[in-house]
DNA sequence: TCGATATCTAAACGCTCGGTTGGCTATTGC
DNA sequence: GCAATAGCCAACCGAGCGTTTAGATATCGA
């Protein structure tokens, strides 16, 4: 009964997020959601209760998608670390979104204009991919795809290095090609400093 | 004649530098600067003309202080890019300031707040420290302490990338020792790629 | 067809922001 | 000591923010 909703919610949080990703959470403003979503705030607070939960909502699926790409990588045939990441950076590349870089990253450097919760959410999901990585590294090292000799905490340092370091080169850098510049450099980086 | 001022201007810009350096230009307010210079809103507009005239303030003196400090490096005795980066790097991991990254790398990524001339001294800053690195390392490569065959290309995509990341560990992650170990797995990653 | 109900639009709310102003206070030259 | 000057402080301004609400509108069951 009522009168039926003239949006759908699925289709209004994805235009949401590249809003969201484009501009960052804090810059992001509710004329800004209306424009791009066609929808009144109305709507968006009948939805998603406030703009941090439209946002939660948005950086949730992100996470979740870049974390399915990633498993997606692994399971169709692509073993072994660098070629997870190199494909995942060709992925990265061709996608004209992530020009705009990482939504994680964007969001953990205005973490303070967001609730614990959200924190919360981008530290774990920042533990989970650091974690995968680490696990992979030292079970690649101890079967033999790996230098013997790898210092897996060094290594960290810099596979944290880049992974934040990426979506910072291509929101920084007027020059679009400055990402794919550095994901190469990082790659060939890697690989002399892994085999 | 008339009354003296009771503040230090530049002990007052220098204390303005750290509440931007800490939040950055957006996130901080008028209510902050005046807490932590101790001087009123009208002082401030009085000496500095308005927020964004207080931030250039304190932009162009960090963005000289760190060139003076890299211009330091090198002509005491500190040759070769390494040494220069690599005495760099430690000068900064011991600086408390640092823990709250490099403040041009965060204004680059709010930009869209900045005028026009703020933009571009921002963009000749990153240009110049580029520019510096790229000759240094064909010069290095020409004399023969580099590679020959090193692509200089890829190198400073490298370069970019640990130059844009750093600051950004140090913002993203809770550990105030990331930035350290980044630093110092890009450190050992630049030492292999190289030489 | 009509009343009940859910949704839409647009206006308004309270708040904080950067920026301004006017009355008070300290310092100066005479 | 007194008028002139410059600086200080607090209150105020208009604008924009996220959020709420009131009235109009569309859709449903009966």
């Amino acid at each position: 009964m009522g009168r039926k909703k003239s949006y759908d919610r699925d289709e209004t949080a994805e235009r949401a997020l590249h809003v969201f990703w484009e501009k960052g959470f804090e810059q992001t403003s509710l004329k800004d959601l209306e424009a791009a979503t066609g929808v009144n705030r109305y709507g968006l607070y009948d939805s998603f209760t406030d703009k941090q939960g439209l946002f939660r909502e948005c950086l949730t699926g992100y996470c979740a998608s870049v974390m399915a790409m990633i498993e997606g990588f692994t399971s169709t045939g692509f073993s072994g670390l660098l070629g997870v990441i190199e494909r995942f950076a060709e992925a990265d590349f061709e996608e004209v979104h992530l020009h705009h870089g990482c939504l994680a990253i964007t969001s953990m450097l205005e973490k303070e204009c967001l609730s614990e919760d959200l924190q919360q959410l981008l530290g774990g999901y920042m533990d989970g991919i650091l974690g995968a990585i680490r696990a992979t590294l030292e079970s690649e090292k101890k079967a033999g795809v790996l230098r013997k000799d790898l210092d897996i905490e060094d290594c960290m340092g810099l596979m944290h290095l880049i992974m934040v370091g990426l979506p910072t080169l291509s929101r920084t850098s007027p020059d679009a090609d400055a990402m794919r510049r550095g994901g190469k450099s990082a790659l060939n980086a890697m690989r002399t400093w892994l085999a």
